[in-house]
DNA sequence: ATAAAAGTACGACGCTCGTCAAACTTTGAT
DNA sequence: ATCAAAGTTTGACGAGCGTCGTACTTTTAT
C-alpha cells in the first residue's frame, strides 16, 4: 500500500484529464460533497453507492487529475478538495458543476 | 435522411449529457470553432481530423445534448452554438472551457 | 438526365472504463 | 498476540464509445 501517494503539480493540471475525472457522476458527486463539506473526508464516509475497491479507483482517478489531495490519518485515508489549486488553472469550471442550478440537472 | 433534426428545449438540457458530449477532444473542438467564429459554420468546414461518419456522429451527439443547433442549406448542414441557453443553464461552464486559459492545456 | 457534393445510416471492430470479488497490507484497539 | 477496520491490488467481466468503410439519400450543378 502506497502511503504516500504522488499528487500533480499545478503546473500539470491537465483540462483533459479534469474532464474525463469529472465526467463520471459518482466522481462528481465526490466532489460536490467535498465541496460542501468545511473538512476533508475519509474515503469510506461517502455516500456513494460503490464497492470500496471501486471507491478506490473513483479517488485515485481524482486524485491524479488534481482534483483532491489525500493524506492517511491512521488507517483512514483523508480526502480534499484543491478547490483554490483547480480555480487558478481552470476558473468558473468548478464553480459551473457545484452550481445548485447545475446539481438539479 | 432526416432533414428536420430534433433539438432539445432548454428545460430538457442535462449535465451529465453535456459533460459526455463535452469530454470528447474533437467535440470539444467542434464547440471552440463554433465559439470563435461569427456565423454558422458547415460540417464539412471543420477541421477534425476524422471521418465523414465520424463527424456526423459527433455533431448528433453535441445536437442532442443541446450544444449545437443545425439546420441545412442546400445540401450543406450548417451549425450554431447554443450558447446562450447554455448559459442560462449551466452559467459559465462553457466560459470556462473557451477560454485561452483553458485551451491551452 | 446525369453526375457531383454533402451528409447520413448501418454494421463492425478495438479499446477503455466502471464495476466487482477475493486476497492482501497497514494501522489501531483489545 | 489477536483481531477488526480501512483501503489497496489484482484480475476479470460487460457495456459503451470512438472509429472507419460502404452503401444510401438528398440537393445542386451541368
Amino acid at each position: 500500500m502506497e502511503r504516500t501517494p504522488s499528487h500533480p503539480q499545478v503546473s500539470q493540471f491537465n483540462l483533459q484529464q479534469v474532464l474525463e475525472a469529472l465526467v463520471d457522476p459518482v466522481r462528481r458527486s465526490i466532489v460536490a460533497q467535498l465541496d460542501a463539506a468545511d473538512e476533508d473526508i475519509a474515503c469510506g464516509a461517502f455516500d456513494i453507492a460503490v464497492s470500496k475497491s471501486t471507491a478506490t479507483h473513483h479517488f485515485k482517478v481524482l486524485r491524479e487529475a488534481g482534483l483532491i489531495r489525500q493524506h492517511y490519518v491512521g488507517t483512514s485515508r483523508m480526502n480534499t478538495l484543491r478547490r483554490a489549486e483547480m480555480d487558478e488553472v481552470f476558473p468558473g469550471l468548478l464553480d459551473a458543476l457545484t452550481t445548485p442550478q447545475a446539481q438539479g440537472r
